[in-house]
DNA sequence: GTCTATAAGGAGATAGAC
DNA sequence: GTCTATCTCCTTATAGAC
């Protein structure tokens, strides 16, 4: 109970350059990085713990220390990459400029965005599929993905077409979700389930149509 | 080499009463059904055998007696399941008074009857929960859906939009794929990823909003 | 053709040295 | 805090009786 025995009692020191041997942040972040390295590409279930401490280049122990166990490492990694995927995501929705210019235009910009970033980052529609695929068996998982990238992205368009008196649109949710949802599914076809070879389809020919029907032309 | 030898020699007499011992294709669909139960519940690699060959009433022998390996039992289960479900949704666009009457009225009833078949059949949900989580690693079984679900209904949907010169559609099978998209992805955030609380939306909202959008109101 | 029993290996999780 | 070594259970797949 003496404090003078306490090792915390020393902060005020200049010993902070060495962080190492406080459950470092650092060996967290390798875990969680060989965790998302191993379980996008495995599953939950097909993914060993040996292979994750291996791929974070510590021991199983390790591992062990700094997560109590299997599902509750893939509980943080599939939070932290909500928050990721969150930010590359929201970043176009809080920034002003993504909603500047005619209808039209905006809404062309904002689809090639979507499907640009599903082509150009395996990691996004691995994490589709990841969470799609588990969350049959952990329905907890699916929430951290809805709050931070589902919902705020059918918000922001939800209240983006809202604003739009030209579009007249009757129900500006419903309508953000067939935007997302023609996107989606064309990355769902053609990217996660192979479909490019057996049912080829340009991703322009779907943002035309998409903005096209949303936007009047008559 | 003789034919007399032959058990295939004796087709025409009367014993065709009992097939059982001829690796009975009745073990090989309780197989199958065990097997449809463990892996839409479970996923691939979660699944095990023993837990197959309890389900489906047999020994784990039998089950590898008729199936080489837990592969390909689950290659030739959803190879079944693509089938099925391709006759459950295939009745709809074979029959031609599916297609009757106003293009409004039509699509309305065919985006009511898709989204009913989601809400009211769990194995339809757990079957593309399936395919998307396992396609993945198995890349192959993907194919199966798109051929006989995917892409029959799109191309169904597509040759009727092409037929409604009222709608003036540019792009018929993208237009087709912005209905399915929307439906599907309606399906996959309320249902799959229990979105139903955190963002709810009623179906006849989405089914209202997305034939507004294909049938022209001006 | 179907069963019981078992082989061979990998999984999650922990004990104890340092 | 991190490691090596290990415990225990469960997995896929097969051998041999009937």
């Amino acid at each position: 109970m003496s404090p003078s025995n306490s090792p915390n009692l020393t902060p005020n020191l200049a010993l902070e350059r060495k962080p190492e041997r406080k459950k470092s942040a650092a060996k967290s972040a390798a875990i969680l990085d060989g965790a998302m390295q191993e379980f996008l590409a495995n599953g939950y279930a097909a993914t060993s713990m040996d292979r994750v401490a291996a791929a974070a280049g510590v021991s199983k122990a390790t591992v062990y220390s700094h997560f109590h166990d299997k599902s509750s490492l893939f509980a943080s990694l599939v939070q932290e990459l909500a928050e990721e995927s969150f930010k590359a995501t929201s970043i176009d929705l809080r920034d002003a400029s993504t909603f500047t210019g005619e209808p039209r235009e905006v809404l062309t910009r904002l689809a090639r965005e979507i499907l640009d970033e599903a082509t150009c980052d395996p990691k996004f529609c691995e994490f589709i599929r990841l969470i799609i695929g588990e969350s049959g068996r952990f329905p907890e998982l699916s929430k951290p993905y809805i709050q931070n990238v589902a919902k705020p992205v059918i918000d922001g368009l939800t209240h983006y077409l809202s604003t739009c008196e030209t579009l007249h649109l009757n129900d500006p949710e419903a309508s953000a979700r067939t935007f997302m949802g023609t996107l989606i599914y064309f990355v769902m076809l053609q990217r996660l389930l192979g479909g490019a070879e057996l049912m080829p389809m340009e991703s322009d020919r779907i943002v035309t149509t998409l903005v096209n029907l949303i936007v009047p032309t008559c």
